[in-house]
DNA sequence: ATCATTGTTCGATAGTTATTGAACTATGGA
DNA sequence: TCCATAGTTCAATAACTATCGAACAATGAT
């Protein structure tokens, strides 16, 4: 994952609503949820989702799939896996005082 | 780690000079930086820099402490390491689709 | 005391992001 | 075909963010 896009997944996951929504999705599983279903999760205008979504999935983190008359949006586990990669290796250096995984592994 | 330090954490990440400054402060180590040098690394101008470093101060990513003339700058492991495990164990409900060093550990 | 160095703050400006409701598109059912 | 449902897009607006250079503080040297 380029910097650029890195960048572009955190200002996506930089917003009280979207780290919501993507937590959301990751919980639903591979299945996913239907834009609706989010919006009613999380009371909000299906618009204002929409743009929310529409940000995530700009950025990489969901990807949608139109199933009869809802979209339905699922989470995508690589890209939050690279980014997860690209903070701790290249960002952080590989530092085991950044990563808690590495420091876990190592004891 | 709250759910909205969370968030200012990764806003404070998601713009390409800070992810750079942060990188670099990573990268100096325990001793840290002074703005001066940051600012000659990445070739940008006092105010500008200054203006990114308040922001990663403010989201707890950096530290600062003035010695002598100079104001010398040290990346937060500690809040660093907190995001990664926000984001692998709330964000990502420790999905090990997510979290690559999860899956690393678990071979 | 005076001056140079090192950074920060301020005001102006430009650009970007978020929210709202109304209009629109696409699908499925009667 | 006509209607209801599910979402997206659009325009307007408000709020926030980034950049610049000039002015300002704080420190250290002469």
């Amino acid at each position: 994952m380029e910097q650029s896009e890195v960048v572009e997944a955190l200002g996506a996951l930089a917003h009280h609503t979207r780290i919501e929504v993507f937590g959301l999705l990751v919980r639903a599983g591979p299945e996913g949820l239907a834009a609706g279903l989010v919006s009613d999760e999380l009371d909000m205008s299906a618009s204002t989702l929409s743009f929310h979504l529409k940000e995530l999935k700009h950025a990489g983190l969901v990807s949608a799939e139109r199933i009869g008359r809802s979209q339905v949006y699922r989470a995508n586990y690589g890209a939050m896996s690279e980014l997860l990669t690209f903070l701790t290796d290249d960002c952080c250096n590989g530092a085991p005082e950044c990563a808690p995984l590495l420091r876990k592994a190592s004891r």
